[in-house]
DNA sequence: TAGTGGTCTAGACCACAAA
DNA sequence: TTGTGGTCTAGACCACTAA
């Protein structure tokens, strides 16, 4: 099943034109993403790095850069480079799943699927994620949980050309970033969201199970894959009485 | 008056111990947060850099670098490197005031005050301020207008003890940062913030001009000195119907 | 064509952690 | 004392931009 980890290439292609440092940060990171290589665990020393890649430090601390920026390594003069223990603090900053999200806020997931099918782009969806108005999409609706009490709603759209067939999946179960990322080869590389507060509409109001117009805490978020085309157009509804975000700000 | 760019020492010190690159990073940072050089201003090439300062191109590289992953550069491969425009994504990663924002927003903003005076800490103001209940605090609580139009409550609470008489000023004009950062030498320079929706009290509805119980987006913020010791505890309540929140995220 | 940033090499010396 | 990451040098060739 470990497909990813086992088809890995382990050598890096002189002659491809991408630079050694990304072929590098792929390879590595690659190993801390399918959890080959755990938080805590200590990496190759760079020494090591170089010697098997053959390149120059320079060009190991390049890659190694990258991934500290991303906030997958820590380095420690003296000890060591491992992988990092994600943080709370990522929730603003990283796209996170509602799994990994809930975890980290210390209750137990849930998922229930509400609707799944083919709809076409509204306008505010095909804005959103940049193909014309009636273009079809896939529409997956779940009912998040916390500890077997709802959560969330997020409703969820994809660009069906690009990822044809994805709806044979039961997504009570899989993350669709997985199902993105192996059947398509699709990462979720970077997102834009807003953040507003509104009042719960009767329907939402209902399946969370709160009362009729209660604030809800409403992200929309837009993820776009590594070559920077639009892929998700999501809509989450929070109960604004069960989810505060936190995050971190520098002067 | 321009005294900090007049200051500037234009050396860096081969003897302090401190790398060289983060030496040039100060340099250049300063020139760039004192508005010597504008947005869209060309830095030095990388070149007239290394030979000003008399070190190797990695280390005005690194020194570069640095400034990118803080947004306050750009580099345009063939170009040349430029000062960075503010952007709005910054909103949900630097501490921004008020009026900052609302003129990123496009909105002239407007301030009322609504009460000044000193109050004793209440449990959950003295856990956020780290001091003990009772503690004298300065509360101080605005209207904030955009167009002229209600947007947000601030209510703001300093550790009086760290900024005595600072209630002299008129905060319907003086930003409170400034007052913090002339008079006391305070400067913020991290917070911790969370992010929740809830529902308005009366009291909130009636200032914000909107119905009882509207969607409030409810931003509460610690914000810590130089010297990480927690100096404001700030509560703003946003408009639902008004106020969104915008940013970027990595995968 | 000249000048820019992007990538890379093959070294070097250092501060720090752990044995 | 050994091995780690932190800093730094003095080059090199490349792709890209603009004149």
């Amino acid at each position: 099943m470990n497909s990813v980890a086992e088809m890995q290439q382990q050598h890096i292609n002189r002659s491809s034109g991408l630079p050694l440092y990304l072929q590098i940060y792929e390879l590595l990171r690659r190993r801390i993403t399918s959890d080959e290589w755990q938080p805590g665990d200590m990496l190759p020393t760079e020494t090591a790095l170089l010697e098997k890649y053959d390149v120059s430090r320079a060009t190991v601390r390049q890659a190694l850069d990258a991934l500290v920026q991303e906030g997958l390594i820590y380095r420690e003069r003296g000890r060591g480079t491992f992988v990092a223990h994600p943080t709370v603090e990522q929730g603003l900053v990283r796209i996170v799943s509602f799994t990994e999200d809930m975890r980290q806020r210390g209750f137990e997931p849930g998922t229930e699927v509400l609707s799944v099918g083919l709809v076409q782009a509204s306008e505010e969806q095909a804005r959103a994620l940049q193909v014309p108005v009636g273009e079809e999409l896939v529409h997956i609706e779940r009912l998040r949980l916390a500890d077997n009490e709802p959560m969330s709603i997020e409703a969820s759209f994809l660009v069906h050309r690009l990822c044809p067939n994805i709806l044979s999946h039961d997504y009570a179960v899989l993350p669709l970033r997985d199902a993105l990322e192996n059947d398509y080869g699709i990462r979720m590389e970077s997102a834009t969201q807003t953040i507003r507060a509104f009042n719960a509409s009767p329907r939402i109001a209902q399946k969370l199970g709160i009362r009729k117009s209660s604030a809800i805490l409403v992200i929309e978020r837009i993820s776009r894959s590594q070559y920077g085309v639009p892929v998700e157009f999501l809509q989450v509804y929070h109960r604004g009485d069960r989810y505060v975000l936190y995050n971190e700000l520098r002067g």
